[in-house]
DNA sequence: AATGTTTTCAACCGCACAGGA
DNA sequence: ATCCTGTGCGGTTGAAAACAT
């Protein structure tokens, strides 16, 4: 159900993404982060930064939920989006795993047509959140979601209503955790501000593995100033210790990086690897089939 | 079985915003 | 203050899959 793949007139590749794309994909963020989409080209990836963020927020991250939404998901779609709006991002932040464009799909395919198709629900024009304003301008002109009752939504699931598994308070919204469907501590996890960092679960099934960690040891005889690697980087016994850290590789790059090629306490970062030997960026080579 | 129609959802596009130069 | 670049968001598209005739 995807565009076949093509190449653009910038010579960048669109529409379907290929395994082989994935791969690179994940190890690209797994060794790097991702802080900048934008390098990825140089990686054998000859792909435009957007694209490469939205395949990996919408189908490779890990912990993204695939395939139907439960009860309780769809309810509290649907009264977050009578809250928020068309805030698909926003909406995503309180399902753990779902992302927004999921969501936005799920939205406009099952609940709307839904609707539509259910005269008694039927939506009043300018009544509810979807008629407000498409546009951001206009959204913030008007800076609050129209209001739609709870019933008129609600009854779109009658059992589902009467067995609300929904709290809201104060804009946080969570699944009961009494609820004996319902996930206990789900909707505690900040999924997506804990998807990068060592604590990540890669046990999931279909989850990208990471490769381990001694496999990403700098050989020792690169460490000197003598070998091929560039003098700028002098790395110390620091640096490999540092570059181990289980946070390191998943994390960002914001802090021990420099663009600078004469900061000699410089780590190894993405933007520093063009032209100059990355260890990484060879290892990842020749693990790709 | 063949054909037409509808549904689904991954991916693209344009715009807005943030931050740095 | 202005421009540039990168990122994130929401709307839309379009082809495959599913379903109906």
């Amino acid at each position: 159900m995807v565009r076949p793949p093509y190449v653009d007139s910038n010579g960048l590749k669109k529409g379907a993404w290929s395994d082989d794309e994935d791969n690179k994909l994940r190890a690209y963020v797994q060794r790097y982060g991702h802080w900048n989409w934008r390098l990825l080209p140089k990686y054998g990836l000859a792909r435009c930064g957007k694209s490469c963020r939205l395949r990996w927020v919408n189908y490779l991250q890990p912990g993204v939920k695939r395939g139907n939404f439960s009860k309780e998901e769809e309810d509290l779609v649907v009264k977050l989006h009578n809250k928020l709006g068309n805030k698909w991002s926003a909406i995503a932040a309180s399902l753990p795993g779902r992302t927004d464009n999921e969501i936005k799909n799920f939205w406009h395919t099952r609940i709307e047509r839904r609707r539509n198709a259910n005269p008694a629900h039927k939506k009043v024009k300018g009544n509810t959140a979807a008629d407000k304003p498409s546009s951001k301008a206009q959204v913030l002109a008007e800076d609050k979601p129209s209001a739609v009752t709870l019933s008129e939504t609600l009854t779109l699931n009658e059992s589902a209503s009467s067995n609300s598994l929904i709290n809201l308070q104060n804009s946080t919204l969570s699944l009961d955790t009494n609820s004996s469907s319902g996930s206990a501590t789900e909707s505690q996890v900040d999924f997506w501000a804990d998807t990068f960092l060592g604590s990540t679960d890669y046990s999931q099934e279909g989850c990208f593995q990471p490769l381990p960690e001694e496999e990403f040891l700098i050989p020792s005889e690169l460490s000197s100033s003598e070998s091929s690697y560039p003098s700028a980087f002098c790395w110390s016994a620091d640096d490999d210790l540092s570059i181990m850290s289980p946070n390191f590789w998943g994390g960002s790059f914001v802090s021990n990086t420099s663009n600078s090629e004469s900061d000699q306490t410089s780590y190894i970062s993405p933007q520093e690897i063009g032209g100059y030997y990355d260890p990484f960026f060879e290892y990842f080579h020749q693990q790709l089939p």
